[in-house]
DNA sequence: AATCGCCCCAACCGCACGGAT
DNA sequence: TATCCGTGCGGTTGGGGCGAT
């Protein structure tokens, strides 16, 4: 397809580019360096737009790219990064050298977001998605992403641990479902907490209790971790951040203080760690000194715009980052 | 062999943002 | 302060490849 071009009207050319084009490209900018992308396509001889030179180098022609499939530490990036991020695919994609944001969100809408949706089907938790990937310190992407696998992994197995060698990225043909590993949540050293939710809107965040118990259940979509805390779903939706940040009906009095800007930040800085001390009748110190400190509301509000819709998260080990959601009942 | 439908991904589009004037 | 311009980001599109029929 050709467009007029701006005041010469040389047609400018649209679609997949030639082998030509792109050798004026690469010799152009290695002549002369990138220096306005709008006069570029004219000094270098080529009737594109100076937007779609830009797309073609960033994307495609720099010699920094990387170019093949995603290696499984790739993949285990992408998937824990979009989950605590959202579709922000300039700031995944830098943490992944030679990897562009294009690439890694086709490769998350081809691959791992239908694979997510196979998974959600066969999920007890329904309306989760990132509670499948839970991950054990000592597995890799089979844990993190056992749907990558090419075993098929029976979907009543709860607790289940995936044992095949090695997954085959982007090989999702297996249609069973993941599942959580309650035990690996367990084995937490210190028996160390990181969370923060800061999901949806008022009118549809769920309200998580919060309470210290001696066992292991799970149960109502409740889940006690490693044998010390218990994240519960509410299933009444929140009404109100009047009263706080709403984790829990026992805590709702108590306040949140949070200066972060987003729930990226706030999972990698509020480190709640819960230590061996607490009692069974009550919070530690430490979180009760953390619950305790005043919250902004503004601050909560910022957090909510900046906060992608989906994300449910509780961080358990911020080191060893397990992503975790809670089922929605609404 | 021909046709159809689906999937993938390169490329495009619209919009937002920030710097310059 | 308002406007313009260049750039970057994320969602969407459409063409080609490929398997199924």
């Amino acid at each position: 397809m050709l467009r007029a071009a701006h005041s010469d009207q040389i047609p400018l050319k649209r679609g997949t580019w030639t082998a030509e084009e792109d050798q004026k490209l690469i010799s152009y900018i290695t002549r002369n360096g990138i220096w306005n992308w709008n006069s570029l396509p004219r000094a270098a001889g080529l009737s594109r737009t100076g937007k779609s030179c830009r797309l073609r180098w960033v994307n495609y022609l720099r010699p920094d790219l990387k170019h093949g499939n995603f290696s499984n530490e790739e993949v285990e990036t992408i998937i824990k990064l979009q989950l605590t991020m959202g579709n922000r695919w300039s700031k995944i994609a830098a943490r992944l050298p030679g990897r562009t944001d294009n690439e890694i969100k086709n490769f998350w809408n081809a691959h791992l977001k239908k694979r997510l949706k196979k998974v959600q089907a066969n999920d007890p938790f329904q309306g989760t998605i990132q509670s499948k990937f839970v991950k054990s310190s000592e597995d890799g992407i089979g844990n993190l992403f056992p749907c990558a696998q090419k075993e098929s992994i029976p979907a009543e197995g709860l607790g289940g641990r995936p044992t095949s060698s090695e997954p085959s990225v982007g090989d999702f043909s297996s249609s069973s479902g993941s599942l959580i590993e309650l035990e690996s949540i367990g084995k937490l050293e210190e028996d160390s907490i990181d969370f923060l939710d800061f999901s949806g809107d008022a009118q549809s965040s769920c309200q998580r209790s919060l309470s210290v118990g001696p066992t292991h259940s799970f149960c109502d979509g409740s889940v006690v971790l490693g044998n010390q805390l218990r994240f519960q779903h509410c299933i009444k939706p929140c009404t109100s951040y009047s009263t706080g940040f709403p984790i829990s009906p026992n805590l709702s009095t108590l306040n949140f203080s949070s200066t972060a800007d987003s729930v990226a930040e706030i999972n990698q800085n509020h480190v709640i760690k819960v230590k061996n001390s607490y009692d069974s009748q009550g919070l530690s110190s430490e979180l009760q000194n953390f619950l305790e400190k005043p919250f902004s509301v503004d601050d909560l509000l910022k957090v909510e715009d900046d906060a992608p819709t989906s994300t449910n998260l509780i961080w358990l080990d911020g080191s060893c980052s397990y992503p975790f959601t809670f089922p929605q009942f609404y």
